[in-house]
DNA sequence: ATACGACTTCCAGCCGCTGGAGGTTCAAGG
DNA sequence: CCTTGAACCTCCAGCGGCTGGAAGTCGTAT
């Protein structure tokens, strides 16, 4: 598979061809090569790259993030330190999200348990929403 | 606490002042009175209604939910079936998105634990990330 | 009267794409 | 070689849910 059209790159990393443009525009990817009428024309190395992005967005790693691991990538001599930080860090990040997500779990059933069918003037979900001092749910941020 | 200013409402309700603001002119507050010189005046209702959607959103509601949400709890009289299936949803969506974010974990945490330090050339993260063919992370969405 | 913070409006930007309009190119079939 | 029609091109606006800055006005404490 040597020269390949976005379609068939799309294909090939599942990722839309409007975003692999896109990707391109913002300089994630670099600039492929055209043909004469001006057709993307990819190559393996843009597969591996577009790859590693792909990958890396799907565990979740900012565009950031990726910036940093996209350069260790690069230059495959430096020390992995802060791959490793970043990994550990993102981790930290879903373990918060994971429990905030199980907290706002909780109150939902508990909510939902509550109400028992009938009007919404006494249906527990809709006053517990309205509760807006309610204590269960801690803290900022949206799991 | 009859007439308040955006910024006691702000503190009252811990939404900030440009969100408000927001939520007036996007529709889901009604515009208050103002004081002869063009500030913002708010009484008990505006409250209670932006308490309900700040607490609708912790839970993670969408404002296309709490548009559904919002209309129930204005007609007490309504069937509130309609809000029992939109807090199941939501739900179920929370089970879906922690199910995701466990796979993530998982993937994250094996990968840390293959690296070793040394150089990105032999990270296993930076391995594992350009290994976009990789079986372990299920489905689209980012959770 | 003055100082200064809180308020006002308007508008651009955040992230990570996504989709549409309107036009061009490519590959397959006849 | 010609036609079809899918795939491609560029440009630009928009999604959700806010957030922040600029530039000017108001309200209140001293």
């Amino acid at each position: 598979m040597r020269h390949m059209s976005i379609g068939d790159l799309s294909r090939l990393t599942g990722v839309k061809p409007t975003t692999i443009r896109w990707y391109e525009a913002e300089g994630w990817l670099p600039p492929p090569a055209r043909t004469g009428g001006g057709h993307r024309s990819y190559g393996d190395a843009h597969v591996r790259r577009l790859g590693f992005i792909r990958h890396s967005r799907e565990l979740g790693f900012s565009m950031a993030d990726i910036r940093s691991l996209l350069n260790l990538a690069d230059r495959p001599w430096d020390d992995c330190s802060a791959a490793h930080a970043i990994a550990t860090a993102q981790i930290a990040e879903i373990d918060a999200r994971l429990r905030r997500l199980q907290a706002l779990r909780s109150e939902l059933e508990r909510m939902t348990q509550g109400c028992e069918g009938g009007h919404a003037g006494e249906c527990r979900i809709i006053e517990t929403l309205s509760d807006f001092a309610h204590g269960h749910c801690a803290g900022p941020g949206h799991g």
